[in-house]
RNA sequence: GGCCCCAUCGUCUAACGGCUAGGACACCAGGUUUUCAUCCUGGCAAUAGGGGUUCGAUUCCCCUUGGGGUCACCA
């Protein structure tokens, strides 16, 4: 395969949601299984709508997945010269023209169109003698109407017919060119093979071809991904309707990996049921040619499983536990590597994301006040007289009195009790669970007594005792 | 409104024109020595509608319906 090089173009007006991400994921993709480069460019040529720390952010959200750009961050506002010399070549060879009506005029042109039902052409006002272009008037593409019939790699055999071909601005009075112009004349600059974004633009490329052809330029291939959409409804995901920040997700502890899976298959499937994907192995696999025509819904559950098995089967243990820094709770801070390392080893199975790992793990950090609550409404427990209950912690206690704590002794020590006081592990396993853990839910009882220790487990015995 | 695009379980999706339309998430039930979770088993659940073509349509064609995009000195 010939080395694509691709790029990802985000106008710098805030952060980056999964959508965003996904349309930079499959460029990269591209790029990387041909063994091509993949480009960030920043597409500022809106003053207005600019905000700032924006372009910090989209490459720490790219960063932060992994996707890795070759060149760039390359600013269009960087490049205005650039844009200048191609506007002025096609003001040369007659293709384009100042636009010389003010904006209310334009608006009036735009009334007449709606009240007679017809779109809105501004080629069927073309003036006659448009003055010279002296940069304060936007500048015009004098286009030239035709059929086209093209192939978009995602959506198949494209066709229009000329009145979607108008005259567009390429331009504007303060000197920026539009989207329109300076996204073609940067692909060409720039050697693009593969333009791949998302569907809102299928209704341009028309006018985009009839540019190429003018600036005698043959067009990339072109990609149009279908939308990411909201939960719920049949919108796309925006920041208006409360997309999340990309980054959002690193903060909560998913894991990139699991991102990046989880986008590749949203919209993707290689005709296999085949759910979960390394970086690697969709670099090999993934082909714009199976991307859906259709728009997947976002589904964040679905996420958050796939953290969970990347959690749980993917990723190496000592790699887990080092992402894990910072998510551990405050109580932990005192305690060694060798200790957290225990405990995310009895917690890992039921950890979705690391935000969890506080709720999940703080009772092996910091003795919890005894809770009369656990017992009182534990279903077996609560049917039980007091003095029961405390005869029944005592054998359990002077049993583990006589253990190393090592697990196999715990274990054994456990069953032991089983049998010697004739009860249900529903009975006697939740009450030295609860004593020793004051929590509603913990790793499996031997496990988390052994982490525990002795000193501290026994310690937590005795504190439940004096309160039955 | 013109033009363009799309359509399989609630969600993500699979099915050279050919088995009871498969898998995953979510949910429900059961099981694995307590809880939560993992794991295992089972369950619920879909081809938008109508016409064709065909021995046979999820699949090909047409119409309808529904949804979306676009028609900016925004990208």
């Amino acid at each position: 395969m010939k080395p694509a090089r691709t790029r990802f173009a985000p106008s710098p007006t805030g952060f980056l949601h999964v959508g965003g991400v996904r349309t930079a994921l499959f460029a990269w993709l591209v790029a990387k299984q041909t063994g091509g480069q993949f480009i960030l460019r920043i597409e500022d040529t809106d003053k207005v709508r600019e905000v700032a720390g924006s372009i910090d952010h989209i490459q720490d959200s790219l960063k932060w997945v992994g996707i890795n750009w070759d060149e760039g961050p390359l600013k269009q506002s960087d490049r205005l010269d650039i844009y200048k010399q191609w506007a002025d070549k096609l003001v040369a060879a007659g293709r384009a023209y100042a636009d010389p009506y003010s904006p209310e005029e334009l608006q009036a042109f735009r009334g007449q169109a709606k009240a007679a039902k017809k779109p809105f052409l501004f080629r069927d006002h073309r003036p006659d003698n448009p003055p010279k272009w002296d940069g304060k008037q936007p500048l015009r593409f004098k286009s030239e109407p035709k059929d086209y019939h093209w192939t978009d790699a995602v959506m198949g055999e494209l066709s229009t017919g000329p009145e979607v071909i108008d005259d567009f601005i390429i331009m504007k009075s303060d000197g920026y060119p539009t989207y329109n112009f300076a996204h073609i004349v940067d692909d060409a600059e720039m050697n693009i093979t593969h333009v791949i974004r998302s569907q809102e633009f299928i209704a341009s490329v028309p006018k985009y071809l009839n540019l190429y052809e003018a600036l005698g330029l043959s067009p990339p291939i072109l990609a149009s991904l279908p939308y990411v959409m909201a939960p719920a409804g049949n919108k796309k995901l925006s920041k208006r309707d409360g997309a999340k920040d990309i980054l959002d997700y690193a903060q909560e502890g998913f894991l990139p990996e699991a991102m990046i899976n989880f986008l590749a298959t949203l919209g993707w499937n290689d005709d296999t049921e085949q759910e979960i994907f390394s970086a690697d192995e969709l670099i090999k696999k993934f082909d714009l040619n199976e991307v859906h025509k259709g728009g997947a819904h976002f589904d964040e559950r679905r996420l958050v499983w796939m953290d969970g098995e990347w959690i749980r089967g993917e990723i190496e243990f000592d790699d887990l536990y080092k992402r894990s820094k910072d998510f551990w709770p405050q109580s932990a801070a005192g305690y060694d590597d060798d200790y957290k390392q225990k405990v995310l080893g009895v917690v890992r199975e039921r950890l979705k994301f690391f935000a969890e790992l506080p709720e999940l793990s703080s009772f092996f950090f910091e003795d919890l006040p005894v809770d009369p609550e656990l017992i009182s409404s534990h279903k077996q427990l609560k049917k039980l007289p007091a003095d029961e209950l405390k005869n029944l912690l005592e054998s359990a206690r002077s049993s583990l009195e006589e253990s190393d704590f090592n697990i196999d002794d715990l274990t054994k020590r456990l069953n032991n009790l089983l049998e010697q006081t004739a009860q249900k592990p529903a009975v006697l396993f939740s009450l030295i669970r609860i004593a020793t853990t004051q929590a509603p839910a913990s790793p499996g009882l031997a496990d988390t007594l052994a982490v525990l220790g002795k000193d501290r487990s026994l310690k937590r015995i005795d504190a439940q005792l004096k309160t039955l």
